[in-house]
DNA sequence: ACGTTGACTTATT
DNA sequence: AAATAAGCCAACG
């Protein structure tokens, strides 16, 4: 059935799956996901999914999510202040101001991955 | 119903 | 190199 169709809300469990793939101790940006997808273009779009996960039953490690700077845009949508940060570095990830340190050797690009 | 906003990124100036 | 424009498309007011 679907097979990569648009118009229909697969996008946005596309989404929630790819994130799930997300290593332990590994991040992945919204754009890689976006690309992924086959909508390079649409990272935003991925940042709405996950701001839907969070209600969500499934667990969807949305704090492994960072954007392309590796800088935890997303933090002020979670929970207190920096909870998106504590997460990250309770699993061994470096966070600094904002910015995931080695970002370049943590990022998990399904692209490249899968 | 129309206009604005937004967990972004790439291209252009 | 830095700033601005544009593209994406769903949700909110």
């Amino acid at each position: 059935m679907n097979r990569i169709s648009n118009t229909d809300s697969n996008f946005f469990e596309s989404v929630y799956q790819v994130v799930r793939l997300v290593p332990y101790g590994r991040v992945t940006t919204y754009g890689a996901i976006a690309r992924y997808l086959g909508s390079p273009q649409s990272s935003r779009m991925v940042g709405w999914a996950l701001n839907g996960s969070q209600h969500l039953q499934e667990w969807v490690p949305a704090h492994r999510v960072v954007n392309r700077n590796g800088e935890l845009t997303g933090k002020i949508h979670f929970p207190g202040n920096n909870t998106m940060q504590q997460l990250l570095e309770s699993e061994g990830i470096v966070v600094e101001d904002n910015t995931v340190v080695n970002f370049n050797e943590l990022l998990w690009d399904p692209t490249v991955e899968l």
